[in-house]
DNA sequence: ACAACTCAGTTGGAAAACACAACCCACTCC
DNA sequence: GGAGTGGGTTGTGTTTTCCAACTGAGTTGT
């Protein structure tokens, strides 16, 4: 009856849901915050990563910062809201593991949490700390 | 020097990394199966949403399921692969819920453990039970 | 001094993806 | 037999994206 959804998830996507912009974030994480660098790493071209970029600063994912005069130079760090995309990236991650295989390419990157742990993180309810499951957390609840 | 990561994150985007495919994901997730009612929940155009469900099926993330003959009708559910994006949605939804105000609109979507909680689902190492931090957890590691 | 190189972008033009409305088809219900 | 339903397809613009080349301030090499 209604239209589209007023959803969390919705609004997440209209900063992030497009094809680069996650890979920025996945770069600013593992510590490449310059633009020759993202570009290199993520592959995106030239001036999509200019603008996103610029749209990821906008609304407040990144910010820019001046770490030389003469030429102005700027990198592109996350904010705290930015570093806590990190979770989806983790998320992302895990299902490529799991389902998108390697194509036996060179040196795959890696998320390891640095208490040396081999298994992947899981996302746990904090009240039962049960590892939550597609079908027992997806429930839409009337406001 | 190299060239782009090759990266899981990356490998996962390639296949839900556009504006409606998690989208249609969720609405799966929250229940809905069918065409026109993914049309009107998510807001994509139909022209896109058939492409993105033909798509998803051949990605093997939705299989179509005929529920009825004459006129021949199908219905599209998660694989477990599909299912398993939904630590993505969660993660996704969770970043909105902080980062990216309701802007008042009707009942807005939830998600709830079934255990009752109220809290938002954590990512936790398995191992040291810690939850993970973007600092902590990104890491990258020669193969 | 002059060339080559670095870094961070812009610009222009072709190709692909997207959005929107309209249409189609096989049926069912009134 | 006319309207309605469900699941699409088609045609036509409009936007994005992609790619390659270029700019411009400054630094380094010779």
């Amino acid at each position: 009856m209604d239209g589209p959804r007023n959803c969390s998830a919705a609004r997440t996507l209209e900063v992030v849901g497009d094809r680069w912009a996650l890979l920025i974030v996945r770069e600013a994480l593992l510590g490449d915050h310059r633009f020759d660098e993202m570009q290199r790493r993520t592959g995106a071209p030239r001036d999509i990563l200019a603008a996103r970029l610029k749209k990821l600063v906008a609304t407040g994912v990144l910010e820019r910062r001046l770490y030389q005069q003469r030429p102005p130079r700027y990198e592109y760090h996350l904010t705290e809201a930015g570093e806590d995309l990190h979770t989806v990236i983790i998320a992302l991650h895990q299902w490529g593991d799991r389902h998108a295989a390697d194509d036996g390419r060179p040196p795959a990157t890696r998320f390891a949490h640095a208490c040396g742990a081999a298994e992947p993180a899981r996302m746990v309810c904090p009240d039962c700390g049960e590892t939550v499951a597609p079908g027992s957390y997806a429930r839409e609840v009337a406001a």
